[in-house]
DNA sequence: TCCTCAGTTCTAGAACTATCGAAATGTTGG
DNA sequence: CCAACATTTCGATAGTTCTAGAACTGAGGA
């Protein structure tokens, strides 16, 4: 079996992919690079803003999804690293 | 976005092997083929047979897991289609 | 300072999932 | 046919997750 932490995250990646809204989140992300909460938000079809953090959080927190703030924004992109190593469909 | 019924599968699959018993079945199986219903339950620890036999329809149903019925047995192997296509971290 | 906009946190209900034990189904060997 | 074994289905329960609205924080602009 490989690494036990490398297994954990496995999950984790894999769990944050295994729903609609957030698999959808994740394809937008490797589709366009640096969509704001509020630029993504807009994107899916009617999800209230706490839903939306609730759902890029599981992503971040993952690792698949790397956060940069700047100015009053953030900006999600896709931690290519990451999605190569476990779910390169995303990139395909 | 990708093929609208491919995403459907992708969710399936990644729902599937975000759960840590059920991605420890799949990386098994990825290592081992032909294993039957108790072999992959003597490998884990702990798990009754009506919650092995729960996993491994969710397992199968998304595609990324097939079965093959033997006798009184069934076997169990990593559809190696799938799991190139949606995580090939589970080849490795 | 005050207002607005971006995003988070809290709370709570509804829906879903993991898990088990017991009962059921199906298959093989005697 | 019967006993034993492999696997599934059922029913129940505890815990988790999705979702939204309301309240909150923090930054920027007027």
């Amino acid at each position: 079996m490989g690494d036990h932490q490398t297994d954990l995250q496995a999950v984790k990646v894999y769990k944050a992919l295994g729903e609609p809204t957030r698999l959808k989140i994740a394809l937008l992300l490797s589709k366009e690079s640096d969509l704001c909460f509020t630029a993504i938000g807009e994107k899916l079809d009617s999800v209230a803003g706490s839903t939306l953090s609730h759902h890029l959080k599981q992503l971040t927190d993952s690792g698949l999804i790397d956060s940069r703030k700047s100015g009053s924004y953030i900006h999600y992109n896709v931690n290519r690293e990451v999605a190569e190593k476990f779910a390169p469909y995303l990139m395909a």
